[in-house]
DNA sequence: GAGTTTGAAACT
DNA sequence: CAGTTTCAAACTC
């Protein structure tokens, strides 16, 4: 990546010396991946900045007017249709200097992100896309075919309309030039990979209107060129052609979303008709996406599909705020259903991503499509829950957890439609008493974090057994203000625990002790008794091994100690590192990248059409 | 299932 | 920021 043209042309804009430390781990602020493209007019950019920020927005606050509606309009005259081949070529020209001007302060850490290996910006889009960008987008075929399938019911869909997505595959790489499979049967992560095109997805057909299928289309090419060469590539992306959007006419939409729909999936699966458990280790980040996915896609075309029952008006043109998700109107929220459990839970688990398992967990995924559109709606709310939860993930390292909750996750869905009792044998017959999330609150109205499902960001559910319970979706209102006062309080409370870290942040300790996935706890553990061998400790509960963020006493964590105590006495940083502190580290240029990146936010809105 | 232990979260 | 209290999960019996 180093040798990549943009990494040098990066490298010679910028003071900031390529390195690698756990600051830039840690610092690196998601933020900056969206105030990236939020000032460009690239797909990717303008995405970005709109779900990330804007949509939030249309989910927690559907009246706000300026979101409800673009007309789709949202005219993206950097949209190009791009020659995948020679992506990377003309990665910086063609930008002006406004938007140089607008693009330098989040600049340093575009480069930082360069700097951070693919693999951590392959996570950073996956925060991005597991908040905000998935809410109204789902791409894999296991996760469109179900819904088409279902849209097929509704008379709305040829029966052989999911073939012929696929078969767009095939075409979009000849027409292209570029072997997505092939590329993508190169990237570490699937679902990572996949995110980046989830959010542009989200923001070009939810949220402007604008034609699916074009913008699919450039939204793969950028992400994998994106993908390719770090954030540094979008910069100057040209302004080569007009978005196509007006080319189709929007009466073909539908069969066009559905094709696009399948194309994606077919570039973010190798084989979209693939039997995931025929491939356990790919299966488990591609059943965890297309959990997560599948209501995604579900929402959005079911916005879409609602609108064109409605009327005639074009494809996602309106807002949520307008349609029915937050907009419990149409559709009231069904409280505390099963599904609406499982659905959240597998947003959360997008949201938090994933680790390596630390009990050797494989995760075999099953899909199930979202049940109705109670489930759906229910999924939305989550969404607009989980919006504000990427929002607070400060560390540009991806936000991680277990397999061991990806496990809940889907036992979890298995499990949705049983009785209780079915429910409690399969959950602790499944991955050790691993299962879904499920709390027992009796005080805390699961309204805190000391509630499970409530800092997993997921609703409580009949598998709960907690007491005067407002962790529901009937309680929408009272728990979202409480996760903003609890974010107040601490803007990484929700954040996940674990983080998939860079091998710096292991550095007292010893290379043997290192867990696979160089993951740690955020803010360490401060265990007395049980010797890091407990789940009690939060470091062994997340499988990974403890750091020197850790204050525990007499560890003996086996997913790595925490180095001796000489080290600990000796270091002021002893104490528990705040949130604030392990986000922002200690490195002035990360410091600065961050305030200049949140400078930048306040010019989001200006950049999106309002009316 | 009840009671205990534990450490994070919340509070002062 | 440190100490204390509250809380619920984890654990034990």
């Amino acid at each position: 990546m180093q040798d990549s043209p943009v990494f040098n042309f990066l490298n010679n804009l910028s003071p900031i010396e390529p390195v690698k430390s756990i600051h830039i781990t840690q610092t690196i602020n998601p933020l900056s991946f969206a105030s990236i493209p939020s000032v460009f007019t690239s797909p990717h950019v303008s995405s970005l900045k709109g779900s990330r920020f804007l949509k939030r927005h249309q989910l927690a606050d559907p009246s706000k007017p300026e979101f409800a509606t673009n007309g789709g309009k949202i005219i993206d005259k950097n949209d190009p249709i791009i020659d995948g081949a020679n992506k990377s070529d003309r990665t910086h020209e063609n930008h002006n200097p406004e938007d140089e001007a607008i693009y330098q302060p989040s600049y340093e850490c575009s480069k930082l992100e360069i700097e951070l290996g693919q693999s951590l910006v392959y996570d950073s889009r996956c925060s991005l896309l597991s908040a905000k960008h998935s809410a109204e987008c789902a791409y894999t075929s296991s996760t469109f075919v179900p819904f088409i399938q279902e849209a097929s019911q509704k008379g709305l869909y040829g029966s052989g309309e999911n073939e012929e997505g696929v078969n767009q595959i095939d075409q979009d790489k000849e027409a292209t030039g570029c072997d997505w499979e092939s590329f993508i049967s190169d990237a570490t992560d699937p679902l990572i990979f996949e995110s980046p095109i989830n959010a542009e997805f989200c923001k070009k057909s939810v949220q402007s209107g604008e034609n699916f299928y074009a913008n699919v289309r450039n939204n793969m090419q950028n992400t994998l060129s994106f993908s390719e060469a770090g954030s540094g590539e979008q910069v100057g992306e040209g302004s080569e052609t007009e978005n196509p959007s007006s080319q189709l006419g929007e009466g073909s939409e539908l069969k066009k979303i559905a094709e696009t729909h399948d194309m994606v999936a077919g570039c973010s699966t190798s084989n979209p008709s693939e039997n995931m458990d025929n491939e356990p280790e790919s299966g488990l980040y591609r059943g965890v996406r297309r959990r997560c996915l599948v209501f995604e896609t579900a929402r959005a075309l079911r916005k879409h599909l609602d609108k064109n029952s409605d009327s005639d008006s074009p494809l996602f043109m309106q807002s949520d705020g307008n349609t029915s998700s937050s907009d419990g109107q149409q559709i009231p929220p069904k409280d505390g259903s099963d599904s609406s459990r499982c659905v959240l839970a597998g947003i959360g688990l997008h949201l938090n991503a994933l680790t390596t398992t630390p009990k050797g967990y494989k995760f075999v995924a099953k899909f199930r499509p979202p049940a109705s559109q109670e489930e759906l709606l229910n999924n939305s709310l989550a969404v607009t829950m989980l919006d504000r939860e990427i929002s607070t993930v400060e560390n540009g390292v991806p936000p991680v957890e277990d397999d061991s909750q990806a496990s809940r996750y889907i036992v979890n869905e298995e499990i949705a439609q049983s009785s209780p009792k079915k429910k409690r044998s399969k959950l602790e017959l499944a991955g050790e008493g691993e299962a879904c999330k499920r709390c027992n609150c009796k005080k805390s109205k699961c309204l805190k974090l000391y509630c499970e499902c409530f800092a997993a960001g997921v609703y409580c559910v009949e598998p709960c057994s907690c007491m005067d319970c407002f962790n529901k979706p009937v309680h929408e209102d009272t728990v979202l203000a409480t996760r903003k006062q609890i974010e107040s309080r601490n803007p990484l409370a929700f954040a996940p625990k674990v983080i998939k870290g860079s091998d710096s942040l292991c550095e007292t300790r010893n290379d043997s002790s290192k867990t696979p996935a160089s993951a740690r706890h955020k803010r360490g553990c401060n265990c007395k008794k049980s010797g890091c061998l407990k789940k009690y400790c939060e470091c062994y509960q997340g499988g990974v091994g403890c750091s020197i963020n850790c204050r525990c006493e007499g560890c003996k964590n086996v997913f790595g100690r925490k180095d001796g105590e000489g080290i600990k006495s000796s270091s002021p940083n002893s104490k528990r590192v705040s949130p604030h502190q392990s986000g922002l580290g200690t490195s002035p240029e990360v410091r600065r990248g961050r305030k200049l990146i949140l400078q930048s936010i306040p010019s989001f809105p200006s950049l999106t059409p309002k009316h």
